[in-house]
DNA sequence: GTCTATATCAAGATAGAC
DNA sequence: GTCTATCTTGATATAGAC
C-alpha cells in the first residue's frame, strides 16, 4: 500500500494478492481500449465491452468516468513509485528516478498516461495526484549541491516519457541507448 | 511563409501584413477560449461566441473542428520556428532552440498547445506536423560531436514546456532561472 | 461570407429489475 | 453486484436563406 499525500494507492493490492478484483480487470480493460482505439475512444461503453461487463457493471465500480480515470492515474503513479523503490540505485534521488524512468513504460501504463493526459483537458484537477508526485520528487532534490542538474535530468526524463507516449521522439535503438546512458550519467553526477 | 515538410504555414501572414483576417481573429478567439475555459470547452459554439461570429461563420473558415485545430497547430509551430530564427544564437543548433524555448510561451500559444495535446487523443495524425518539426530538429543535431547531450537538452526543453503547460512544474522564480541557465549552459557546451 | 435552424449522434448517467 | 432500458445533454455538421 503506497501513500501519496494522503491518497491511499491500492492499485496493486489486487494483483499482489493474486486475486485480481473486478475493479482491477476493468482498469485493465480501460488501458486496452486506449491502446487499441486511442484515448478519445475511452468510453464507458467501450470499457464495458472490453471487460465483458455491462455498462451498469462498470458504473457500479466506478460511479463516473472521472472516477475511472482517477483509478487509472493511481495505478500509473503507484507503478512509478514502485519502479523507483525497486530501482536498486545506490544513490537514490534523481538517479533512482532515472533508473526507473529510463526503462520504458509498459504499454498499458503508457496508454493510461495518454488517457489521463487527454482527460485533464476536461478536468485539470485530475492531474492533482501527479502534481503531488512531481512536487515530492523535486522537493527531494532541494538542498542538493547539484540541484540544477538534477532538475534538468528530471525534466528531461519526464519529457522523454511524454514525447514517447505521444510518438514525438523518433530515435533509433542506438540513439535511444545513447540518450538513456547520458541521462543516467548526468543523474549519477548530480547524485553524488 | 514557412515551409514544414510540404505544409505551407501561413499562420502569420495576416498579422504580418497588419491586416488580421477573420481567419486569424477566429484562431485568436479559439486560444482565448482555451485560456479561459480549458481545452475541453473548445467548441465551435464557444469560439463563435468569443469571436463574435456565428457558428456558420466559423465553419466557413474552418470546415471542421479538426481544421480549426490544425490551424492552431500551424501557428504554434510557426511561432516556434520564428523564435528559433530570431534567437540570435551565435551557435545555432540546440543553442538557438534553447534560447527560443527557455523564453516562456505566450499565454495564447500555451493554450493552443494544450488544445492540440488534448485533441490529439481524438486524432493522433493531428500531431504530424509537430512530429516533422521535432524530427527536423533532431536531424539537425545528428553528426554533432555532442549529439547525446544536445538530445538531452532538447528533450528537457520540450519536457519543461509540456510540464509547464500542464501545470506540473512547481518551481519558484529563482529555481526556474537556475534551470534555464543550466539548459542554456549545456546547450552551449553541446553546440561548440 | 455570414446567418439561423435543424438533423444527427455519441456518451454519461440514472432507475430499477433480477 | 450485475443487468437492461431510458433519459438527457452537448456538440458537430448540414442546408439553405439573406
Amino acid at each position: 500500500m503506497y501513500r501519496l499525500d494522503g491518497l491511499v494507492l491500492e492499485a496493486y493490492t489486487g494483483a499482489m494478492q493474486g486475486r485480481p478484483s473486478k475493479r482491477e480487470s476493468i482498469l485493465d480493460a480501460a488501458s486496452r481500449v486506449v491502446e487499441s482505439q486511442g484515448a478519445a475512444h475511452l468510453t464507458i461503453d467501450a470499457v464495458a465491452a472490453e471487460a465483458a461487463v455491462s455498462k451498469g457493471g462498470v458504473l457500479y465500480h466506478f460511479p463516473s468516468k472521472q472516477a475511472l480515470l482517477e483509478g487509472m492515474l493511481e495505478r500509473v503513479l503507484a507503478a512509478a513509485e514502485q519502479d523507483i523503490q525497486a530501482s536498486g540505485s545506490p544513490y537514490g534521488g534523481v538517479h533512482a528516478h532515472a533508473l526507473a524512468f529510463t526503462k520504458p513504460l509498459s504499454r498499458s501504463d503508457e496508454s493510461a498516461a495518454l488517457a489521463i493526459l487527454a482527460a485533464s483537458a476536461e478536468d485539470p484537477q485530475l492531474l492533482d495526484s501527479a502534481r503531488t508526485f512531481i512536487r515530492d520528487s523535486i522537493d527531494a532534490l532541494r538542498g542538493s549541491d547539484h540541484f540544477a542538474d538534477a532538475l534538468m535530468v528530471l525534466v528531461a526524463l519526464e519529457g522523454q516519457r511524454i514525447m514517447d507516449a505521444l510518438g514525438l521522439l523518433p530515435l533509433n535503438t542506438k540513439e535511444r541507448k545513447l540518450l538513456t546512458a547520458t541521462l543516467l550519467q548526468r543523474a549519477e553526477e548530480a547524485s553524488r
